[in-house]
DNA sequence: TATGAATGAGGCTTCATTCAT
DNA sequence: TATGAATGAAGCCTCATTCAT
């Protein structure tokens, strides 16, 4: 399988370099073979096209996101809880890594339509996560049994996503994880979170 | 005064056409020329080049926007009242025509920085709009004191946002009203309203 | 006629001095227009087209000079006098007349073929007066009798207009004047000049 | 080094072929891929836009010349002899090469300032070989000592230029190798010459 | 005569992708 | 597998000229 061989992740590795310093219209596949160390040709042994480049960026990207947020969920009990581990860990990894958050809240919007909906199908696990948190929720009496999953889904994903956009067109310069405490209060007031 | 003039408008509104008919990246100048029924060259006497026309857009229809939201909020008295009439009035502007909610809500975002940056002053008027009614609830006592202004503005914000998109990429096939009322509550609930 | 009009003299001042400011190719018939106080289209009531107002700029001026020179020399009696006073009176010309030094030396080289043809027309008149210098000469024994009239009128001309152009191109910074008696003495020289 | 490779020299003989046939402002890139028989892209492949072309015709073609002339020089003893053998040379590859002629002496002078001020940059190789010959010539007595070198250089310079210059205008009729004894002999004197 | 809004043809350059080595 | 030289399609903008007023 390419997916496991080194030059894989390496132009993957390369893509997320190239786009986060030079933006979505300025990262030419030329550019990301020279970062990646390797010709120009290479990047069509591993990749279809450059859209497959960059779809590939935001699936393996967003595969190890959602991963590592299930892994850390599974850890707690109650919605309420699950969610604040979940709005901690979104917030910690792009903190982590400056390029991926440029990456994913700014450079890849720019993207056409094709792309982004085929990064939507990624997004879609997570996406899952939240809906089973609030299915979780509900079961549990912890959020109000009328709640639109669909809605409320929305709405979490749209806060999250709005507050680190705003974070990194702010050149990220404040801190985050400051931040996590009053957001996951507003998303459980939203839910209508009783304890 | 350019933007008086009847062919200013004529070109605008051929702009918001060509992008939702074509996509962002495939709206050439030349295509948004006869759409608008002017010769190519006719544009640059009212813009000064792609990058403007692509900027006026938005000003124009947010700016229309803006001051519509603006007006029907005024003759409202709470903050929980007022904030359902801007979420009512965003969706039925963007109801009412399918090819502007593409333009802002999918395409508009492809654009570059410079030019996302610019958009970004124009959704400062709107973003406006928000904090003052959030201002206002909290004074009315209708909001919990505690509430942290920008972030419930990036929570009302992204969620309707958020909203907006999903519907626009299910190519607007259900009803936005209905989903308003459920919205808004969720958005009130977030910011500790009590009646 | 229109070229004793008060507006044809307005509009080859006017091209002189946008020609002279802006350069060559920088130098659109609307700046023409905008200059001479005149609409657009004014300038097509006067010039044929906009190569008809390049020529005329040349014819012109041209004119003026070669009658200026003729009218001087007139005044002399030995070939040798009248080279003097024909330089002296070129140098000062220009030197008098910044935007025309400009305009001559550099900028409507640029003009295509077909321009430089017919500026060559007009240019017919300055080599006469120096062919009708040199035949005097010869015939007066002043220079030598076997001088190819041709190759004297090029070495001439070419000489005034290289010394000129290098003046121009050095911004018109030193005197043009002092140098006259030493490029006569070596026009002189060269048309094996005796006295 | 790219000016080594051959596509290199294929597209500057091409671009001297397509400006002469067609003049300077009717050379399209796309002209001169066509005729060097590659890509349009290829072109930028080995110069950075298309003024590059323009100028490295024109070092390429005038390094050779100066190169050629310094070499032919080297083998005379006296300046009068050098002067000869240059003119001679100087009309000898423009006699070889009607394109190139064409090129120099009318097609190039259409460029803009920045490129003929690159180009005068190459010329002044000539300009130093002439100053030589004058230098050698003061010293060695054969030219009158109270010369102007900066302005006899002019006279030499100008003089070879408008001759060459009213023989391509008049399109190569006449045979030029003819007429350099007589120009010789004119420059000769203007130096003050005597042996 | 005078205006000036409108016209529309034309070319340089970039960059994803291929393929001979 | 890996290379990288070569390809060629595609679009923004300028500006001389016209013509209805």
């Amino acid at each position: 399988m390419k997916r496991d061989k080194p030059k894989y992740k390496q132009i993957i590795d390369a893509a997320v370099v190239v786009i986060a310093e030079n933006g979505y219209h300025q990262a030419q596949v030329s550019k990301i073979a020279k970062q990646a160390g390797v010709a120009d040709g290479t990047i069509y042994l591993y990749f279809k096209n450059k859209e497959d480049i960059l779809i590939s960026v935001f699936r393996e990207k967003m595969g190890m996101f959602v991963g590592k947020i299930e892994e850390v969920i599974a850890g707690n009990r109650t919605a309420a809880e699950k969610l604040l581990v979940m709005i901690e860990n979104h917030c910690k990894i792009l903190s982590e890594d400056h390029h991926l958050a440029i990456v994913t809240q700014l450079e890849l919007r720019q993207s056409n339509k094709d792309i982004r909906l085929k990064i939507n199908e990624v997004l879609k696990g997570y996406l899952l996560v939240i809906d089973k948190i609030l299915t979780e929720g509900i079961e549990a009496g912890e959020f109000t049994s009328d709640l639109d999953i669909r809605l409320a889904r929305q709405m979490i994903f749209g806060t999250i996503d709005e507050m680190l956009t705003n974070w990194v067109m702010n050149e990220q310069k404040y801190d985050l994880s400051s931040q996590v405490p009053a957001i996951h209060k507003l998303l459980l007031n939203g839910c209508g979170f009783r304890n």
